[in-house]
DNA sequence: TATTTAAGTGTATAATATACATTAAATATT
DNA sequence: AATATTTAATGTATATTATACACTTAAATA
């Protein structure tokens, strides 16, 4: 059977994943990089990232290339935007489509990423990167910063348990600012989608800190009740 | 010269233009649909859309088809999203990126538009589309509501001059809600982008409504000052 | 027992959002 | 000429939310 489709341009499509984790002893947002296997641009810094195969949805793609890099599932994964300029990659024609995931530091396998080619580097310190790289992780930047103001991805990047110091760190780190303590408190308790457990963190100081915990089910209900999630605060 | 990249699997990449206009009497927001010229599904509603060419860039490629089916250029085009599942095209694996643009309807050549496949349809009653189509275009009409709330792009769905009842209509018409009309003024008044002219609109009251103009450089200069645009009001 | 260190807490003020009803202008009607 | 009709235009009081800000508490260590 002949399939007009068939007459017609194709091009290779990719994905690129801009992989944000949290480092919570030295209080700084990370991504995940690696060394270019192939060339053209051979051993230089880039985005992991992998061509969409025939059979293959494109979020399927960047899970892949995800789930090949860390050995991690179920990872919180967005589509970003499709970087299409004809001349963007210098090997050829190639449209990516950039997605952010977060991660929980914690749950990668160090020996995996130690056997890797993968890098954390802190976003304030990035490399130079290859093609359009550096400008599709600006870009997913902007959009964790618009996404976490309103929807509660922050627990993505910490464990299971975390204190609000801990909380607010993160959030302080996202952001590159400082945020009032009291509010910020204020704000995330009076949602009430935490569970205060009844132990401490008590590295990082002698009295401790409670440790606190989201709960997913008390969000649903949250929003089934026509609130929006907000830590936009100062 | 031998390129690693010709050994991968290429794909038929589309672009997918949700169209909208506002009919400024009826007071309705309207999308410029098309019946689909070639099998599968010959003959049916769609969006208009096309193929993205070698030597072509994405957006381009969205600009052409808005170009090649109205005529116009310059037009608010924004990506929305690449639709990347296997099957979602009965066609063949066709990966598309779906973009939003505003027009303004009264700039459109109506002969162009009898002569062609197009019709406006209102986003209230849309008709059976093809493939995702459908989901395509509420996730667009989703992102232009978060769009128009913080960003002036209101204007490129109207003409020049209006009124403020028009713009107010306007944004009832997107947000499906009516608005407090003296909070609605009191708000766009107050971040001074508008000119208010000499001249009124006498066709819909005896007292006739006075025309505004937006002014972009206001704008730039609002920005540059720290201001965020907001007609997210009740 | 005193010292040290980070965690935890409340209130007053400012800014913003909301609710709400009457007057004004122009034309049409009698 | 006076009156009726129709839609545009306008302001204020109240509620809600955001912000600024400093001391007390708990626990370990000296």
């Amino acid at each position: 059977m002949t399939n007009y489709y068939e007459v017609l341009d194709k091009n290779l499509v990719a994905v690129d994943c801009v992989i944000f984790g949290y480092d919570i002893s030295d209080k700084e947002l990370k991504l995940l990089l690696v060394r270019r296997k192939f060339e053209p641009e051979y051993g230089k810094w880039t985005l992991p990232g992998g061509f969409v195969k025939k059979d293959e949805g494109v979020l399927e793609a960047a899970c892949r290339v995800l789930y090949q890099l860390t050995g991690l599932k179920d990872v919180y994964m967005e589509q970003s935007y499709a970087w299409g300029d004809v001349d963007r990659d210098s090997g050829g024609r190639v449209i990516t489509i950039s997605h952010f995931a977060l991660i929980k530091t914690h749950e990668l396998d160090p020996v995996m990423i130690e056997a890797s080619v993968a890098h954390w580097r802190s976003i304030s310190r990035l490399p130079k990167l290859i093609f359009d790289h550096r400008k599709i992780i600006d870009r997913a930047y902007k959009e964790l910063i618009d996404r976490i103001k309103v929807k509660p991805v922050g627990f993505e990047l910490l464990p299971e348990k975390f204190t609000l110091v801990q909380l607010q760190d993160l959030y302080e780190a996202i952001y590159q600012r400082k945020i009032d303590k009291r509010n910020f408190r204020k704000k995330i308790i009076s949602m009430n989608l935490l569970e205060k457990l009844d132990e401490k963190e008590k590295e990082t100081s002698k009295k401790g800190a409670y440790y606190y915990r989201f709960i997913p089910s008390r969000y649903e209900d949250f929003k089934r009740q026509g609130f929006y999630f907000n830590l936009d605060v100062q």
